[in-house]
DNA sequence: GTGAAAGCGCTAACAA
DNA sequence: TTGTTAGCGCTTTCAC
């Protein structure tokens, strides 16, 4: 066989001995093809080893069949954070069963975010899947401006849809095992304070278990160790803890053995998130499950229905988190 | 402003009042286009709010500027492992560099292989980036037959390009190291047999130690703990253990402690890859480090160079681990 | 240095 | 049910 042009449309029609059109049709699945037809196309096409042209498709349907998924945030190591990979799964795994696919993009600068914009302004991606982690970051406004099919994880003010887990909720779970099991001392180690995230999930254990102190941490275990070594020793009755997250509840678990606390006997320890961390950490953590893979498949689900109908309006939908007990309070 | 179709070459060669080739040259910045015209072009451009059309460009390109990463493994929760997060990151990383994005695909079913294939040869991107766990996997085959472009991680015996790590020297600076801190019975705690990396690390480690014993796990914590406790019931006497990778090494320390082994004064312990588990576990883990995030940004690179001339020989790039010294060892 | 014109491969009216 | 035809918006010879 010599090495040809690869074969399109025409090249199928001519040996089938139809027009373009009615391989279209078969190739498309419209229906409005004689069996028969069909059929002789479809050997045609197995001949020739026909494969549609995805750009040309594109240029008339004005679909790519790919989404933006952005990382708005941070340092370089997001895809590191398992917690991305969580969202990044649900998403992959909801799309694949719409023939979809994610576009991986970095959004840390505003150059990179200008080209978001320009990627999805070029017809590069059929809308845009952001999952941003702070709220300063103007993207989602640039794309609410623009009028461009976009989901964000986490709320936001803009006039996009969004989901989001009831961080509160979940603060209150935590706070209710700890007081349940009898801690009378209890202490909170938060995330970040400029995180809304991290503010309601402090706000919402407060509100069951009063006005407990807290030191702010910023999601990684080195800091849970810190936060947990200031707490110990401003506080060396403390019998109870609720991490931000489950590394932090990791480090706090890590200075609590050393210095001799048993956990969860002498103090008990809840994280947030229920990531593989808490598996991995000993004793098993105790700890606040969202729902992250769902939620990813929500935003996915969402942006679907909005690149099929712009005129959808914006959406929020919001998860419940879990409690999973296990062995650390 | 009404709102119209969006703006076309055709639109800002009107209002600049050149051709719309002159618009094309300015747009792909090429020269021999009068400074004055492109001036007025550009700001035709500005004043249409224009943007290039991708698909358009692609039809007669031929080049998306996207490539695949497939993920070709076992389990949907692939995206959760932090080491394929790393590699994504220095794929992303090298990529964006070059006005380039990752079309995030799995390859876990032989349906989603063929749907991989179909993409590329649709023109869906521009090449293929592999993460293969298996080396039974026929993507790397069917790829490689179709003349796509692409790019293994991982040794492959097909006519690919591919990038690895001398899995057996790093096995070795971890034998060597237990060795050199006195250790006088060692045991190894290896990865799956049937995994060609798990063999090249047993295989190093044993060139350097001997034949000592070994207990295969499967790269979790569990297995890690259970590996771990076989060992110590066979060889009480351990005072030195080589997990093929960090996660099994911290499953390893957490069964140690609980049977009242100090780390590193009774036991050593030394893991592999220098994930982020490395710096969570107490002790903070020595381990060899293999540098994903630039062996990510290598297949990027070995895979535009595949795009940019086809006629480019399949290239092999092997890296070298580091031992990177911290508490457990 | 610039423009005219010919496609790239496909879908979607519209006819037949 | 099937074919004809007109583009989708861009790049790229080839003249000028």
């Amino acid at each position: 066989m010599v090495s040809r042009r690869t074969p399109t449309l025409e090249d199928v029609a001519r040996v089938a001995g139809v027009s373009r059109a009615t391989v279209s049709r078969v190739v498309n699945g419209i229906r409005n093809v004689d069996e028969e037809i069909q059929e002789v196309v479809r050997r045609a096409i197995e001949k020739t080893g026909y494969a549609p042209n995805r750009a040309a498709r594109s240029l008339v349907t004005r679909r790519t069949g790919a989404v933006a998924l952005v990382v708005s945030g941070a340092g370089g190591d997001v895809f590191g954070d398992a917690f991305f990979g969580r969202v990044v799964g649900g998403v992959v795994d909801f799309l694949r069963g719409h023939r979809m696919h994610p576009l991986l993009m970095l959004a840390d600068t505003d150059g990179a975010r200008d080209d978001v914009l320009a990627h999805l302004r070029q017809g590069g991606a059929d809308g845009a899947l952001l999952v941003t982690t702070h709220p300063s970051d103007r993207l989602p406004a640039m794309l609410a401006v623009a009028g461009l099919p976009a989901v964000v994880f986490a709320r936001t003010t803009q006039p996009l849809s969004y989901v989001d887990v009831e961080h509160a909720a979940g603060a209150e779970l935590a706070a209710r095992h700890l007081l349940g099991r009898g801690c009378r001392s209890l202490a909170t180690i938060s995330g970040p304070l400029d995180v809304p995230a991290s503010q309601e999930r402090l706000a919402g254990f407060r509100a069951v278990a009063g006005e407990v102190p807290n030191v702010a941490g910023n999601f990684t275990v080195a800091s849970g160790e810190e936060a947990m070594a200031e707490v110990l020793a401003a506080h060396p009755s403390v019998d109870g803890v609720f991490a931000g997250n489950d590394l932090m509840a990791q480090g706090a678990l890590a200075v609590l053995h050393a210095a001799g606390r048993r956990v969860p006997s002498d103090v008990a320890v809840v994280g947030f998130d229920d990531s593989s961390a808490a598996l991995a950490c000993r004793p098993k953590l105790t700890t606040v499950r969202q729902p992250v893979e769902e939620m990813g498949a929500a935003m996915a689900e969402l942006l679907l229905s909005h690149i099929e109908d712009p005129a959808t309006a914006p959406t929020v939908r919001i998860f419940e988190p879990t409690l999973v007990v296990r062995d650390s309070a």
